[in-house]
DNA sequence: CAGTGGTCTAGACCACCTC
DNA sequence: AGGTGGTCTAGACCACTGA
């Protein structure tokens, strides 16, 4: 744990990354779950044979990148979508007047069906591979805002229903890391203005054609992983997409 | 230099981001300008009478934010928006096809007017403060992508006129930030998708009444001051919004 | 009070760039 | 060779939390 892999490898990464991924790993396998503490910087250090400064550097770096959150006096936790900060990192509605604290989710439809062309691609998995769609509204003080469809790989929410969605008190990425243990971690999103068909026009009460904002989106998991592919459908009459460049 | 403000004051802060506040204000006085090299970490912590880990730790908050950009061997530097790198942190445009190489700037208009009510709360300017007024479209690959309204503080770019716009082959920011010292540093940015009025249909030849991606920004140089607002219609017929949610 | 993360220091050595 | 940033260590002390 000492050397690099080598002085002049193209491999070669300090040791702050190589403990960065001991602990990516521990993550990933289940070792620590969401909301988790993991273990002392001190105690990681032992079990690494490294310094604690050198820990230190690996844990900032993860919680710089919101996969761990420190919290001084109590300990460093494995971050969690079931957390109003973590939750507006992948929501960036925001209303034009109140606040959106009375933000509601419905799930409409939830069905399984097979991967064409592009959904495969998206999502890495062969045409033809298990896939389940699900299709909600977000709701906010009782004006509709946003229409989803969603795609998943039908291997990794293998019982996921309308039912379950229904029930679910929580959010979505919520759920699906406390049910399915798989955790969101980074997405790219794609937007442009379309004009409203009739099926979203009519669920979020707008003129058909009347311009919509079309959030297409790609999330991965740990590694990279492709596991959601999402259209969303933003009505920006009382509400914006809103983003902080630096 | 060694002492916190007092232990239990709420101004207190840490040694390495007071130090980050001295390094802070020799950029805004323009001690160290864009595309310099500052001082190396061992002669900054002799300046300021800290050790050089206390400057390290300073100088990496800063360059996590691209205030400065570190060169290994080389040294630390300031970071400038003549910088392809920089220049799609603020331009979060992309091509459904092809890339972005062939990004042409067209200023159409340029003109003097006095703050509207909004401008002026938009830009913390007093009611009828002079303000500038630019227009301009962006090109890729002879399409139109953009068309910008831009609102400007007068008394920050007092000499700016259409020529000088015309004639400079750099991007706005780059042009802000050499010719009139300030420098941009962070932005807001609220999206919403809007029908094209006549204007901007007839730019951007796209039909009248058809969807576009309208980007309004706020954008602020250091201290939070903003020094910027923009209306951007965005076409996303070929192109779009990229955003990469971490 | 003990345990956690947060700050600061001093020193050694490595990797990279330039002359 | 000499300078720069990058890594790693060891140890001291501070600030916050909870029992």
């Amino acid at each position: 744990m000492n050397q690099p892999s080598s002085i002049h490898s193209p491999t070669f990464s300090p040791l702050y990354r190589q403990i960065r991924e001991l602990i990516t790993r521990s993550l990933e396998t289940g070792e620590w779950k969401p909301g988790d503490a993991i273990p002392s910087e001190s105690e990681l250090a032992v079990r690494f044979g490294v310094s604690q400064g050198t820990v230190r550097k690996a844990i900032d770096e993860m919680a710089s990148e919101n996969l761990l959150i420190r919290r001084q006096g109590k300990g460093t936790f494995v971050a969690t979508h079931d957390d109003p900060r973590s939750f507006f990192r992948f929501l960036r509605l925001a209303s034009d007047d109140s606040d959106l604290q009375t933000l509601k989710s419905i799930p409409l439809e939830c069905w399984r069906a097979k991967a064409g062309t592009d959904v495969a691609r998206t999502l890495a998995l062969e045409t033809g591979a298990p896939i389940i769609i699900v299709r909600r509204l977000l709701q906010c003080a009782e004006r509709p805002a946003v229409f989803d469809e969603i795609y998943l790989p039908g291997e990794l929410f293998s019982d996921l229903t309308l039912d379950i969605l229904k029930s679910s008190e929580m959010s979505l990425y919520h759920l699906f890391e406390s049910r399915y243990a798989v955790r969101m971690i980074r997405a790219d999103e794609r937007l442009r203005a379309v004009s409203a068909d009739r099926v979203s026009a009519e669920l979020l009460q707008v003129a058909e054609g009347s311009p919509l904002l079309l959030v297409e989106r790609v999330t991965f998991t740990y590694d990279s992983k492709p596991v959601e592919w999402r259209r969303g459908y933003y009505s920006t009459q009382n509400f914006h997409y809103f983003n902080e460049l630096g």
